[in-house]
DNA sequence: CACATGAA
DNA sequence: TTCATGTGG
């Protein structure tokens, strides 16, 4: 789930996507592949799926959000995750634990008839099947759009490139990022603005964010080194319980006082059991590796509707009108495509 | 989530 | 143009 920063970050700035014309970001892959299969999904919960049953949910999310990023100007790069750290074991249980609970509800949800529920179950148990990452990554090579594959964590890998300057900002929806280190972080990087609250008829409008962690540091006075510390009193997925009745209030007060997890007595007791030196060395010194040149080329027409159209369904109309409204905003083909795609 | 369509 | 609704695979 990721730590739970938000109420304590109040530097968060509104922005249009357009605004980000000529950036690159690293997207956190599993992040936004995850929400796609979680939420595209038919009236009874059921996920999109080609004719020999293979799930493509995933796949349509990828496919027009990114035709629509790369028509704004925008230079996505999906950043995927490698093997996690031994200390997310944990964290991983509780989300296999959490989905097979969902499962069962969804069953029971669409034996009783009821198709709200079973779409908020569906969601929930929704997995990311190795296949489903595979299938990804072949239609992000057909759009001519990179991809890197992190050696550990993939919001480390992002958080590192955005550092690094490879590119401009790092998307995801969880605030890891920041403990990893990522200068700017981009959240709800979303082309309709409208999303349904859970449990009730009601929309909001959802609009992409920006979060600077010099900002985030400098409001709430602490060092990269303490909001560390102060995502482990929270509970990150390296010690998802965090400390019993500590939220992130809490958490923000104990670290103020105290400066770090050392000094506060009162907490040494639950403090032991946490291996939270470990879990610092995770956040500040990540495994990461160098992503190697990222470069944007032109969708492979023909290799996205062979993948997309022949072999997993998808309507050749939709797909190629896609593509012709990426053609139709992409420079004149004697600009160089560096000035637009470099 | 995003697209297509029809109504306002 | 905006908005609500149904569907995509």
């Amino acid at each position: 789930m990721g730590v739970d920063l938000g109420p304590l970050i109040k530097s968060r700035r509104q922005i249009r996507v357009e605004e980000l014309h000529g950036k690159s970001v690293a997207i956190d892959a599993y992040n936004a592949l995850y929400q796609f299969l979680a939420v595209i999904r038919g009236e009874a919960g059921e996920p999109l799926t080609d004719s020999k049953g293979r799930v493509t949910s995933h796949l349509s999310g990828l496919y027009y959000r990114t035709l629509n990023l790369l028509e704004k100007g925008v230079k996505p790069v999906y950043v995927f995750d490698g093997k996690p750290p031994e200390l997310k074991a944990q964290e991983i249980e509780n989300r296999i634990r959490q989905r097979e609970s969902a499962r069962a509800k969804y069953e029971e949800a669409l034996k009783r008839g009821d198709l709200e529920s079973a779409r908020t179950y569906a969601a929930l148990s929704a997995r990311l099947r190795d296949y489903m990452v595979e299938d990804a990554k072949r239609l992000l090579e057909a759009l001519g759009v990179p991809w890197v594959q992190a050696p550990s964590e993939g919001e480390a890998e992002a958080a590192y490139m955005a550092a690094k300057g490879y590119v401009w900002a790092s998307v995801s929806q969880d605030y890891d990022s920041l403990l990893f280190g990522s200068p700017v972080l981009v959240r709800n990087l979303t082309i309709s603005g409208r999303r349904k609250l859970p449990r009730k008829d009601v929309y909001v409008e959802v609009v992409p964010e920006l979060i600077r962690l010099d900002e985030v540091l400098g409001e709430l006075g602490l060092t990269r080194e303490q909001l560390v510390d102060l995502g482990i009193l929270i509970g990150t997925d390296f010690n998802p319980d965090g400390i019993r009745g500590v939220g992130p209030v809490k958490a923000y007060n104990y670290i103020k006082k105290y400066g770090r997890l050392e000094n506060i007595a009162e907490l040494a007791s639950e403090l032991s059991s946490i291996d939270y030196n470990a879990i610092r060395t995770i956040f500040l010194s990540p495994s990461v590796a160098e992503p190697g040149p990222l470069e944007w080329r032109p969708p492979d027409e023909g290799a996205v509707v062979e993948f997309l159209c022949r072999e997993h369904d998808f309507s050749e109309e939709r797909v190629l009108n896609a593509l012709r409204r990426l053609k139709a905003s992409a420079p004149a083909r004697t600009e160089t495509l560096d000035r637009w795609f470099g």
